[in-house]
DNA sequence: TCGGAATCCGTAGTAAACTCCGTGTGTTAG
DNA sequence: CTAACACACGGAGTTTACTACGGATTCCGA
């Protein structure tokens, strides 16, 4: 049941170090210890970074995180005005978020969708893009 | 038409410091100048800066954003194989960062959902976390 | 029990993305 | 024409988010 920082750390997909930024600035609540010091942890755990991973990945910094992780962790019961205005402030940002990966979607579909379908020789205009792909994506 | 650097950052509403370091990073192209040597630009600028912005909004990095303005700009006629392929990945891309958006709406949604709707007196589970808010929010 | 792998901790270094500064020149209202 | 304000530029400074280092334990399998 209870896993080592190495083991949390590999299951998240993260780097071990990362981890213990993680917990000093708080994303990561502070784990049991062994006798000797070393950190043990649980699935909550692997859940928890890997919920951190997705917030990331979608534009939010980890101080917002924090805030979003509290939530998401809070016993619904345990609510109050403060937390539901958080929760509804929040929210209404990443329904704007959302609106804006739809459209930044709907550019990247329609760029595709004109594509001839047909002629897929050789490139002038877009050569060197392949390379630009290679490095930057 | 045409307008100054200060102009164009202020309707895009980044600072105009970030106008010039976009250009060096080669998300901006270089615009026309005046006989002295002031930057001139027009609604299309503002535009892309404000591609920009949702771009990042949404989690992409600048080298991210530069492969796709690029793909924003280029007429779809010109199109190719790599240029293609890019934009499949990058929509691949996306349609991920969408689901991981949506996954946190509905937890967002669900928490607030959970609410009892009645007894929002005071609160002494979260308190604190009203400051906490205004903070990192 | 013993030795190598894993962890501990504080601190330093790195990369990305700005943001500010100072000095000097361009622009424009009055 | 000239003051006040905007802009040009290079370079330094800042913030965020890691990532690496290194010497000192701790853990654990043979």
């Amino acid at each position: 049941m209870a896993m080592t920082v190495g083991e949390l750390a590999k299951r998240a997909g993260i780097n071990l170090e990362t981890v213990r930024f993680y917990e000093k600035q708080k994303l990561l609540p502070e784990p049991e210890r062994t006798g000797g010091g070393h950190r043990l942890y649980t699935d909550a755990d692997v859940e928890r970074l890997r919920f951190i991973q997705s917030a990331k990945a979608v534009g939010f910094t980890l101080k917002e995180i924090r805030v979003l992780a509290r939530l998401r962790e809070e016993d619904a019961g345990a609510s109050c005005e403060d937390a539901m205005e958080l929760a509804r402030r929040k929210l209404a940002e990443i329904e704007d978020k959302l609106k804006q990966m739809q459209s930044i979607r709907r550019m990247l579909a329609g760029f595709i969708a004109a594509c001839p379908e047909k002629d897929l020789g050789h490139c002038q205009v877009m050569q060197g893009l392949e390379k630009v792909a290679a490095k930057d994506t």
